[in-house]
RNA sequence: GGGGCCGUGGUCUAGCGGCUAUGACGCCGCCCUUACGAGGCGGAGGUCGCCGGUUCGAGUCCGGCCGGCCCCA
């Protein structure tokens, strides 16, 4: 070991050897799988997520720590390829807009951003040293994928999961398009703000304030905050509507702001997504006022056929008239616009395709506290949002670059008729695979030129990965997988999601362990993002300081779970512990490795107190937490090791003349302690141990060995706080009378330490 | 606007009712030289988020508040 400090271009060769000898392949055998349920990353743009990018090294020690536990792993490596980002990238790269393109021109130019995209976080993911199976990495938008996607959505369709249901949803009518929540921006207008007085039933009135009178006709309620005490005595009450002469309850409600307005306001189908969940959550009766062409509608009578625009002025007018208008203020609020023309969006009813799963909230529950999560604590994110599900999830959507919905309709009846499953179908552009209507006999179709919801591609990647539909052998061995690791951001879709549709089709929970890791956030403790400025790239990182040291900061950082912050200097902080024991291990390395030795009591000592921090080291992987054995071995290495029993030991260990026997007892101790550490944390930092490994134990990886197993660390580690006591202070002694360390001393060796007498002498030159 | 989680020196962390609150990284002095771009000694830095309560005694138990983060709307 010439080489003075490690240096992370031994990275790159301990990574190209370990894949041409194949070391990570799952074994061949007919036992049970570990597969890892992996997280497909979404090429979204550049650079890649350094909070990703620790996010992938934990899940590889995840991987690894696995496999030297005996378990056969299977670690697939997929990417996500659907959805709207990449729609947006290619949007924004080549200036075109997703409704004006031709459909498949469109398709092509986002697989072609994808590819390009891809290609660098896969090479990240390597030289990270990432033990997945790279060779057959799968894509979420290929054919054999989304051929998956659309057989369980016709198996669910079959076994009446799935339904078709008109509710309110984001649309731009300039666009002509539904839109997702990710598709708005916000955007601060000067308005109105108009004070109306609603007659109650009986007597008395109450004014409301609304930026949004047009929509007074499908006003059903009135809403106060349960807090106010001016309006207490209107709970229960009814009012009548201005100009349309219905009446609405009123009740109270916290989303009511006491603040605002009067404090009273009106609820209505639908002036934002607040009027949704208070619709649905009171049970009130919706009106629609606005069609999709962006004018009133019949059932807005007196301001039918107007535009939006012109209907908010008219309807001021015709309150005046009628004198329920009290007053008008202007104000500026935020306001929901199309992130594409810039029009305000309206919240009007689509009919879309839904997945029922408010039936089964209490199974789902039930099912999911068989789950083991780690941490425990984050289970509460999954049973929370269980318990918070109000709608059946709405999962068709209007875009182009994601899995489409395999059906055609029946021009003749309007039956939907699906496909069998197996194949990949596009019905937007290919003939249904069927002649005949089986309800009518007719033989005419219309193909849905809709897709899904992303996360419903997503939601079945423990299916794919253990070859669902596709291999039963190897399914059997596969599912449920051994782990989901994933984000504690995206429990709520992506976990959910999987638990939902992975039972709803097999009737088991899709994995058997929930990781859960906390989020990269910057130095600060911000979130990163590129508005902030706050991006750091993981490239530049990984190339000064080595994808190992990078890792080991990752492990070492914060314990799982937890968010973490990430700053460069702490990783060039962490890149000295690997300059540390790369020379403890050259040092060591000028010993013979031999079998067996008759141990002096300091060999015991040190023997003993590192088999009391491998039993703590090892509790930490057998619940994934790679924080535990981090930190642990490091303070053991860095503080015990090499500090005290590499100097106590250094005269004695060189004396192969003198005194062999001797010495050979601290030869055995020192491969013992650092031919364990090294498996110890070869999960961490695969390529550092590695690459000493080879050099001083084994022509062979060492990502082939098993972790070592527990042993009795016996009585001598209590020993250890009095040394290091004792060892301070007679370097404290020589520093207070101007001493250099090898210089001879007088001291008393405590007599507790009286094994260990010899050694000690020679250590400090005591006479 | 609603909900959840978290909150110990600049950063990470031990602590799990009981002596003047761990250790690490970083920082500041002085010193040393090697298996080590390392090491040794010393030092600055915390009212354990805040306020109440339980208790002989509370980071440690209970309640409220505040802050950060995330999710939902």
């Amino acid at each position: 070991m010439a080489e003075k400090v490690w240096d992370p271009k031994l990275e790159v060769e301990s990574i190209a050897l370990n894949e041409t000898q194949r070391v990570y392949e799952s074994r061949a055998d007919k036992g049970e799988l570990f597969v890892i349920d992996t997280p497909p990353p979404y090429p979204s743009g550049k650079p890649w997520h350094i909070g990703a990018a620790a996010h992938y090294a934990q899940i590889d020690m995840l991987a690894r720590a696995a496999r030297m536990m005996g378990h056969n792993v299977y670690f697939p490596i997929g990417i996500d390829r659907n959805g709207i980002p990449v729609e947006r990238y290619v949007e924004r790269t080549y200036g075109i807009r997703l409704f004006e393109v031709e459909r498949e021109r469109f398709v092509e130019l986002c697989r072609k951003a994808l590819d390009e995209l891809e290609s660098e976080m896969l090479w990240i993911m390597k030289r990270l040293g990432i033990s997945g199976d790279f060779k057959r990495y799968y894509r979420t938008d290929s054919y054999e994928y989304r051929a998956l996607t659309q057989a369980t959505f016709i198996e669910l369709f079959r076994k009446g999961l799935i339904y078709v249901a008109t509710r309110p949803n984001n649309y731009c009518w300039e666009c002509g398009t539904t839109l997702a929540d990710a598709d708005l921006d916000y955007k601060e207008v000067e308005t109105d703000l108009v004070y109306i007085r609603f007659d109650l039933v009986g007597g008395g009135d109450v004014v409301i304030a609304t930026t949004r009178p047009e929509l007074i006709g499908a006003c059903d309620a009135l809403i106060f905050n349960p807090d106010d005490e001016r309006y207490t005595h209107l709970y229960g009450k009814k009012c009548v509507v201005p100009l349309y002469g219905h009446e609405a309850g009123i009740t109270s409600h916290p989303h009511a702001n006491k603040e605002f307005g009067t404090g009273v306001l009106m609820v209505c189908s639908y002036g934002d997504q607040m009027d949704v969940q208070l619709f649905r959550d009171l049970g009130l009766k919706e009106r629609i006022l606005i069609g999709t062409d962006g004018r009133m509608t019949p059932n807005a009578g007196p301001l039918a056929g107007l535009r939006v625009s012109e209907a908010r002025q008219r309807v001021k007018e015709l309150l005046i008239e009628s004198d329920h208008l009290i007053k008008v203020e202007r104000i500026v609020h935020e306001v929901p616009v199309c992130e594409r023309s810039g029009t305000p969006i309206e919240i009007l009813p689509m009919e879309e395709f839904y997945l029922k799963q408010l039936h089964m909230k209490d199974e789902l529950l039930r099912v999911s506290r068989e789950l083991r999560f780690l941490p425990e604590r984050h289970r509460q994110l999954l049973e929370d949002w269980i318990k918070s599900l109000r709608i059946d999830w709405p999962i068709s959507r209007r875009r182009f670059y994601a899995t489409e919905i395999p059906v055609w309709y029946c021009k003749g009846c309007g039956e939907i008729v699906v496909p069998e499953p197996g194949r990949y179908y596009r019905p937007w552009k290919e003939k249904p695979p069927f002649e005949r209507c089986p309800k009518c006999g007719g033989s005419e179709f219309t193909g849905e030129t809709r897709t899904f919801d992303t996360w419903m591609d997503s939601s079945i990647s423990p299916l794919y990965v253990s070859a669902y539909m596709r291999d039963d052998e190897t399914f059997k061995r596969a599912y449920p997988t051994a782990v989901r690791p994933q984000g504690k951001d995206i429990v709520r879709t992506w976990l959910y999601y999987s638990i939902l549709r992975c039972y709803q089709l097999t009737g088991k929970l899709p994995f058997r362990i929930a990781w859960i890791g906390g989020t990269g956030l910057d130095e600060k403790g911000e979130k990163m993002s590129k508005s902030k400025g706050n991006v750091i790239d993981p490239v530049p990182v990984i190339e000064k300081y080595g994808a190992d040291a990078f890792r080991f900061w990752s492990a070492q950082e914060a314990s799982h779970g937890y968010d973490f912050r990430i700053s460069v200097a702490k990783i060039e902080a962490n890149s000295r512990f690997l300059t540390k024991l790369w020379n403890i291990a050259r040092y060591v390395s000028k010993f013979p490795v031999i079998d067996s030795a008759a141990l002096k009591p300091t060999d015991e000592w040190i023997i003993s107190e590192f088999w009391k921090n491998v039993d703590i080291s090892l509790r930490g992987y057998e619940e994934f937490n790679f924080f535990v054995p981090a930190t642990v071995l490091r303070d053991f290495i860095w503080n015990v090791f090499a500090s005290h029993y590499i100097e106590m030991t250094k005269h004695r260990a060189s004396m192969a003349r003198e005194d062999p026997e001797s010495a050979k007892g601290a030869w055995y101790a020192l491969h013992h302690v650092l031919r364990n550490s090294l498996l110890l944390l070869a999960p961490i930092i695969p390529s550092f141990t590695d690459v000493i490994w080879r050099r001083i134990y084994a022509a062979t990886s060492i990502h082939r060995e098993l972790f070592p197993a527990r042993r009795d660390p016996g009585e001598m580690w209590r020993y250890t706080d009095e040394i290091i006591a004792f060892n301070s202070s007679v370097w404290k002694a020589k520093k207070e009378s101007g001493k250099a360390l090898k210089d001879p001393i007088s001291v008393t060796v405590p007599e507790r330490l009286e094994p260990f007498k010899d050694d000690l002498i020679r250590m400090h030159n005591i006479v």
